[in-house]
DNA sequence: AAGTGGTCTAGACCACCAA
DNA sequence: TGGTGGTCTAGACCACTTA
């Protein structure tokens, strides 16, 4: 008997799946309309449900689906552009907006965030560990969905008027902080975006399950001092696609059709 | 008889494990490391193996893990920062560094990728659905790590000199379309992030599973006659953190120990 | 209360790698 | 050939939303 089937490689059910679900949704759905309900699906497609929810977890990680427990199963509309990186350089809060202050604490900030606040001031000079740092947070709103929460760490000693701050926590203590901090003269700045999953108290704010994908940007502010304060947003990746428009600002259309 | 336990919520146990692990892996594991395998991981832990794995998941998409089939799990590097934002506009090839021409083929762009090409010209003069165009595709490598994969769209019509390139489909084709394109005066660029999965012929280049997680980074050219080519570059998400360096080049060193 | 997605289990078999 | 991670199954129960 020869040696049938080496048709190369056999391709994973669910990565089949994934396909087939992909072009019917393109070709049978609008945005907004309900799938059946994963218990029938994997029935109509002789899967088990835990395929069944391999491939929808894919498209939702490519921002397919929208997926709500209680509720359902729905076509996501297109990704919102958001705008990440400013023609011009700028403190939070000055050219790029939607954001929304929160609140603002002192405390320690993490140990990565403690590095970072570390770097670009003459070494070791800059910043001890034990110094006091105000942690703003705010989150991002566009097109009446929360897209981004941050938390921006501003060491007390990068800010003369800081420590006069004796507002309670809350938001007005936030627009005090960011507003003492938009007195300085920035030198420059620095973003970096990697893959990350929403902590507990992110994944609240932006209504999504503690675990889900988020996009991390980090941001650097400079200035003639050395890193001034670091900012860490965190991104809805399944909603959002960030922007850095170093060019014009044109706008992507896509114009989906919408469910009635 | 009270409604004892109402401590708010549970936390699922994949979770629970994925915290566990991480503090494990802070101490009392070096980069480079094995663990042990997912059985007996799963058994030490007293959970079933796919809720185990549920957490391992968690901590190779955090850039935490790397897995590997036949081989095992093993504790990954700190994710490289690569540079993707250079701080002047340029043609891709020009500045930033590390991309290696693989191809050029002409045929029709996805759907997606001529929506962007018909931007920015006046609408509808600049370029016609069935136009040729030139697909480049090249790999990047960092410290000899293949980190990314790009297919670069240029249309015939926005570089004179394209339609007379006759060389035969390779790494010399690529090269060519590249020295003509960047003959054009640049006019600007333009770029967007969003997380994506791994089509199957990018999972090969980037030596990953088709499905995994990946960083889309769409970049625009303009031309002063519109849009002159559109880049889809696809970056390995569990290994890569993309930096945007609008000012200096300040390197983060975590030093991490390294397995002996 | 009914229906949805989210979590979890205890198995099985397969594809891949190294010795 | 033995051990690894990758896929898949057929269940069960839970948390949440909506009516």
């Amino acid at each position: 008997m020869g040696t049938t089937q080496l048709e190369t490689a056999p391709e994973p059910k669910y990565w089949h799946l994934k396909t087939v679900l992909s072009e019917a949704l393109d070709q049978d759905f609008a945005v907004g309309e309900v799938l059946p309900n994963e218990r029938e699906l994997a029935a109509r497609f002789g899967v088990a449900r835990a395929t069944l929810r391999q491939a929808l977890e894919q498209l939702e990680l490519e921002g397919r689906l929208q997926r709500r427990r209680g509720v359902g199963t729905t076509v996501a509309p297109p990704r919102v552009g958001v705008a990440v990186g400013s023609p011009q350089h700028s403190w939070p809060g000055e050219s790029v907006d939607g954001w929304e202050p929160v609140d603002a604490v002192e405390g320690l900030p993490p140990a990565a965030v403690l590095a970072l606040l570390r770097t670009g001031a003459a070494d070791g000079a800059g910043f001890a560990a034990d110094e006091p740092v105000q942690t703003v947070r705010r989150t991002r709103v566009t097109q009446g969905q929360a897209v981004a929460s941050e938390l921006l760490y501003v060491p007390a000693a990068s800010v003369p008027g800081l420590p006069a701050i004796e507002a309670p926590a809350g938001p007005a203590r936030a627009r005090a902080v960011l507003r003492e901090l938009q007195r300085l003269a920035l030198d420059g700045q620095d973003r970096s975006v990697e893959l990350g999953s929403a902590r507990a108290d992110d994944a609240r704010e932006l209504d999504r399950l503690p675990g889900a994908p988020v996009l991390l940007v980090t941001t650097r502010y400079f200035t003639a001092a050395g890193t001034a304060a670091v900012s860490v947003a965190t991104y809805r990746a399944d909603t959002c696609r960030l922007t850095f428009g170093d060019s014009g600002d044109v706008e992507i259309t896509h114009e989906p059709r919408v469910a009635s």
